[in-house]
DNA sequence: CGGTAATGTCTCAAAACAGAGACAAATAAC
DNA sequence: GTTATTTGTCTCTGTTTTGAGACATTACCG
């Protein structure tokens, strides 16, 4: 019995990621928790979800400093900060998602958007110092980088999730993958 | 007023791709329609979503066959292919994720699943056969390549939503990225 | 062991969602 | 222009989801 809310957190965030609508019973199964139990932490739905909003942005914030200190090579930093995405598993998946759906209107002045703007733009200098070196391929934009760095993450967490790729291979493939799609 | 079913399943698609348990209302209000025309069409949710699941069949199944009559050629076939999963957009997408899902019990004597088995076996010799002849690179498995196709579909769908990347250019960046990622 | 905090069970009421009837309004067909 | 078909509006009913109170049960701490 140790840390509750965070389990649901947790839960929720594997959950809404997958179906942003799905009822709260699925999100308190999941973490192995009744419904109750669930009310008692979160007044409701939106309040669990900024609660999502907020655990992302810490977990993924964390992940991504980590790698950009691990290195001054900025090759090194975004190989890094691959791994890390693929590490922050689902909480990378739906933040990104959340970020840069139709729906969603971004507005630095919305203090998860200025968030995520932080995030983001830690990884966006290293791609652009990259590109700047010629080490990244010129045919492609710097936006497309990102697109693929996110979708790469989703795939290698798809992958994780079906079991049809040894997970001990996955971080390597997703490497090779990316770093050869963008022409490294 | 010209084939409202079919402006619905299409609605829904995008819909349910995005949010799978949406309310009804949502998939109403994208087909511009009524929810009360909606139930005209479809019983419920269940009956609608199979109306979904036999569009991406269909539209899946025409556009890659399609692009592997349009060449002999494995790595032509597997351009087309690509091209044509961008082309069917949200249709493949949810296809996919329908059946590559955590939850999805897959059998193949579900006809569902064993049309999907079909689109993905077409998909899959081509694979097997650019494997064989080394064009794929030996570092990575099958099932990987089969991932980041994927992947790379989805990422250029979002990317041509969210429309930070020029449409012309996003076929061009999917292939190179997506060829070179499986070390073309 | 005893006390406290957390969780589960049962229950209920409000809200959201789903489905469909009845009829008006709009659209297409002739 | 008249008729038939389709869609929208309003309405109602049943179901699912949500949220919380009251109390039993279980886990934790000294």
């Amino acid at each position: 019995m140790q840390n509750t809310q965070q389990n649901i957190v947790d839960a929720a965030i594997l959950v809404f990621n997958e179906d942003y609508s799905a009822p709260l019973e699925k999100v308190a199964e999941k973490a192995a928790v009744t419904r109750r139990t669930l009310h008692r932490y979160f007044k409701g739905r939106d309040e669990l979800l900024a609660s999502c909003e907020q655990e992302m942005q810490r977990s993924c914030n964390h992940a991504m400093t980590q790698a950009l200190a691990s290195s001054d090579n900025p090759l090194t930093q975004l190989e890094n900060m691959l791994y890390a995405g693929v590490d922050c598993g689902a909480k990378y998946s739906f933040f990104s998602k959340l970020h840069t759906r139709a729906e969603h209107q971004h507005s630095p002045h919305n203090a998860d958007c200025a968030e995520y703007d932080a995030v983001y733009g830690h990884y966006r200098a290293v791609i652009t110092r990259l590109q700047a070196q010629g080490t990244i391929s010129q045919h492609i934009t710097a936006e497309w980088v990102a697109m693929l760095f996110s979708g790469v993450i989703a795939a290698t967490i798809n992958a994780e999730a079906f079991g049809s790729v040894a997970k001990k291979s996955l971080k390597q493939f997703a490497w090779f993958s990316f770093s050869k799609g963008i022409g490294i």
